[in-house]
DNA sequence: ACTCCTCAATAGATCGGTCTATATATTTTT
DNA sequence: AAAAATATATAGACCGATCTATTGAGGAGT
């Protein structure tokens, strides 16, 4: 693959993962896509040979890597989980708050649409889900219920940011964050 | 209006329940709700002139409405406020399991898909969200924290019940169920 | 009789997907 | 190194299907 071609398969997926964070599968309309990307449709179905299922389910685990490598980042730089998960969820906020309450979590919008209706759109979703999972059961390591805590505190998050942007307000995270250490004593 | 063209309406809005349930707006195309209320069409526009963001947005509140209605039952064959809460996991995980993976929140996934695309809708999904949220606050009465904890407890539930669909198990809500006590203490 | 409601045909836009022609790199051959 | 051949990628017209919405004649209920 030549050095322009990936450009263009980079382009249109960036694209489709923004439109997907906006409002979802649906809302990644082909026809949207090649708009905002510049990419023609006959580029599209070159890059994408499968299409939109393959083009989404590719968004979906792209953002997802994305994601875990910004938490990556934060867990690095905080000096224990509480702190670092009120960095993930401030991260979050100021996300969905500059692009006008529209950037949500990339992932649970397709998860809520595709899961019922597309077994391979589900299990994009549900891997990332489990790496993010992984992710922070790793730093809860030594405690004996990391794997409760790990799931509870990523349904904290997902759910946070859900009220939050129905709400467009940060209020939610801002609480959830509050209790916290409640969670993690 | 008569009792027949009630009854109708209330066919097509139960219809778009279901289908809003199972994967938000774009899933209840309006020829799927008719196929499955077996209304026709022009009885849809005759109950619902303003078209489908009417339908969806009463759907919504109503869902908003049946939902919180089965709370206040649990809510009061409960002797305590985890007890409750552990009451509404299963509930929703008995649904979602029951339907094959199917019936999630009514609400979040409409949120998501539109919040930043249809100015009505969002504020309706808002409104039933500060609905459930008041009343779980009414069963924290006495707490200094019962504000946060309210908002806490709804974002955990939905969190949950997002992880459960898309990842099709019970775990993530029996993980955060098992987390309660704690939040709670 | 009179309102309430149903019914089917249809409009117009948009959907995801396919197609063929063309252009641009890259490799092979001479 | 130049030319020919092949692979990679772009381009947009086009397809049938499906979407939401509109309409107006006429049947059903009270």
């Amino acid at each position: 693959m030549g050095q322009k071609g990936t450009a263009t398969r980079v382009r249109i997926l960036a694209a489709a993962q923004e439109l997907i964070e906006t409002g979802g599968y649906f809302s990644a309309g082909l026809n949207q896509v090649i708009a905002v990307s510049g990419a023609p449709r006959g580029s599209l179905y070159f890059h994408f040979p499968d299409g939109k299922d393959q083009l989404v389910g590719e968004s979906v685990r792209r953002a997802g890597q994305a994601m875990g490598a910004a938490f990556e980042g934060m867990a690095e730089s905080s000096a224990s989980v509480a702190e670092f998960v009120e960095g993930v969820l401030r991260h979050l906020g100021d996300r969905l708050e500059e692009s006008g309450w529209q950037k949500g979590c990339p992932v649970a919008t397709v998860a809520l649409e595709m899961a019922a209706a597309s077994d391979p759109l589900q299990q994009a979703c549900s891997e990332v889900y489990a790496s993010w999972t992984a992710a922070l059961r790793a730093r809860l390591d030594g405690r004996q219920d990391a794997d409760d805590l790990a799931v509870t505190i990523l349904a904290l998050i997902e759910g946070a940011l859900l009220l939050a942007k129905a709400h467009r307000s940060r209020e939610p995270l801002d609480r959830v964050a509050g209790r916290l250490a409640t969670l993690l004593r």
